[in-house]
DNA sequence: TTGTTAGTTCATAAAAAAGAGAACTAAAAG
DNA sequence: CTTTTAGTTCTCTTTTTTATGAACTAACAA
């Protein structure tokens, strides 16, 4: 089985995603493989052949993936082979813990004010307001994915 | 002058943050001197004394941090020198915008579900409610935003 | 027991990123 | 002008990342 030249695209555009957010560019690529096929999971020699990557890379990936949880795999009564799909379910709380990712620069920001002394203010109170705007968004954000539960339950 | 062991801990752990977002090592740490420093500015050669690194190591990153809007400079009257310092005021629209990108992977995934047929309804299903939730994020997070600038005005 | 399949591990090659240091340039100072 | 200062650019080395291919292992199959 071959992909079709839009799969093949939208795998590149998810695997330069995945990329930029600090992962090799094979783990991007598996990621948008399982998004394209149509059944959703692949074998290892299945990954293998459509990314057309070694064994190695295939596995190293696989586990990493695995670790991160954003794969898991399920075997077939009879066959020996696993099959690989997407843990989608997880990718809220993934998000989710990137959001923290970028808010994170807060703790560091009270370090800096409680490092600094009174004396430059002005650029103290610029840190400070930034750093308060994080806070907010900080606290607001689980209150806003409640909102989003109460709406879609 | 020197720097305390403070301020140089300070310095990596920031290091470290923009490090990870996907920034040369030295840009990072820029950033957390800038931040440390009582007088918050500091000069070419300063930079490279107190992070003893080469000269053109601090030029190809001051470059950079200029063209992405995160350092400015001043000069003196009858000085030569250049004086760095942060450009804090505009953080927030770049947090925005890591924002943003964390978002982003919604198009990709709109996408993802127009190029897939219909066949795998779980599967489909499964990444609509995700991309759902993101638009959802996306749409509220701006007016969370103006909330918290209607509260601090 | 021997073979086969499915995947892992290890040693290394290839490519990319980060940074050093010297040569260079532009502007102001003497 | 010539010199000095401040910063830039270029070349090359070091380090890190990414991936390959061959050897290896574990489990089941014949």
């Amino acid at each position: 089985m071959k992909l079709t030249s839009e799969q093949q695209e939208i795998i590149e555009r998810i695997g330069v995603f995945f990329e930029r957010k600090g992962n090799q560019p094979i783990l991007g690529r598996i990621m948008g493989l399982l998004l394209v096929l149509e059944k959703a999971e692949a074998t290892f020699d299945e990954i293998q052949d459509y990314l057309s990557v070694s064994k190695s890379a295939v596995s190293n990936a696989l586990t990493l993936l695995q670790t991160q949880n954003k794969v898991e795999y399920t075997t077939k009564p009879g066959e020996r082979k696993r099959y690989f799909r997407l843990r989608v379910r997880s990718w809220r709380l993934d998000m989710q813990e990137d959001l923290e990712g970028i808010f994170r620069i807060n703790v560091l920001l009270k370090d800096v004010l409680a490092a600094r002394s009174s004396q430059n203010r002005d650029f103290n109170n610029c840190i400070f307001e930034f750093q308060s705007f994080i806070e907010f968004m900080r606290i607001e954000m689980p209150k806003l994915i409640e909102k989003y539960d109460q709406q879609n339950s």
